[in-house]
DNA sequence: CATGGGATTGACT
DNA sequence: GTCAATCCCATGC
């Protein structure tokens, strides 16, 4: 028989400082339907910093920032990219982790097949490729990350002593000197640029 | 109601 | 290295 699939992480792991969850996202298991993978790659974002959507307060867009944690922020980027954010921080705090880069686990070659490449390092290297990949779009926005169609499970044991290297987010102008990236150590699944030191030996 | 700017990616010089 | 694609939405007139 199958195995069963671990239970998703209770709504209290979101309901922190965003900075924790950040770090600890790092090893979990994202899944939606047949696929799945490794979070190797995350980014904070909080409403105190002008970075953060919600930095604008509550607006239409922003109104899932600041509701109930443990729900998925998914947005349009560019105009072509699905985004996928786990809102974190009690209601009435806009803050979110962005997902930025999975190591592929699960429904690799349904993977391949919507990427259209064959590298496993290029399916989920970065926050527009995973979510095409897991067939992520807008319309999974504002739904439950305990229990609804995008799971996040705990970290697998051989990611419970992961290792991760912190540097600034990427691709944003405004609070760019924030060391808000949490990445894993040594893993090439890591969105370009990688950080200093991600491949260094220890 | 018009405008401008992205938490990106892939193709191309 | 440069650059276009293309949608959403916050802002300002």
């Amino acid at each position: 028989m199958e195995h069963a699939a671990p239970p998703p992480l209770p709504r209290s792991f979101y309901d922190r400082p965003v900075l924790e969850v950040a770090r600890e996202l790092v090893g979990c298991v994202v899944s939606h339907g047949e696929t799945a993978g490794v979070v190797v790659e995350t980014e904070a974002y909080h409403h105190s910093e002008p970075a953060c959507h919600a930095y604008v307060g509550v607006t239409e867009r922003t109104r899932v920032l600041w509701g109930e944690p443990g729900r998925a922020y998914v947005y349009r980027s560019y105009g072509i990219h699905a985004l996928l954010n786990a809102v974190c921080e009690r209601e009435g705090v806009g803050a979110a982790v962005l997902i930025r880069a999975l190591e592929p686990l699960e429904g690799v070659e349904l993977m391949r097949h919507r990427r259209r490449l064959t590298r496993a390092e290029d399916l989920c290297s970065g926050p527009g490729k995973l979510t095409q990949a897991l067939d992520v779009e807008l319309e999974l926005n504002d739904t439950d990350l305990v229990g609804g169609p995008i799971a996040i499970s705990p970290r697998p044991p051989e990611w419970e002593r992961v290792e991760l290297i912190a540097g600034p987010r990427i691709g944003i102008r405004k609070a760019a000197e924030l060391p808000w990236r949490f990445c894993a150590r040594g893993n090439r699944n890591v969105s370009k640029p990688w950080p200093p030191g991600l491949l260094a030996a220890r």
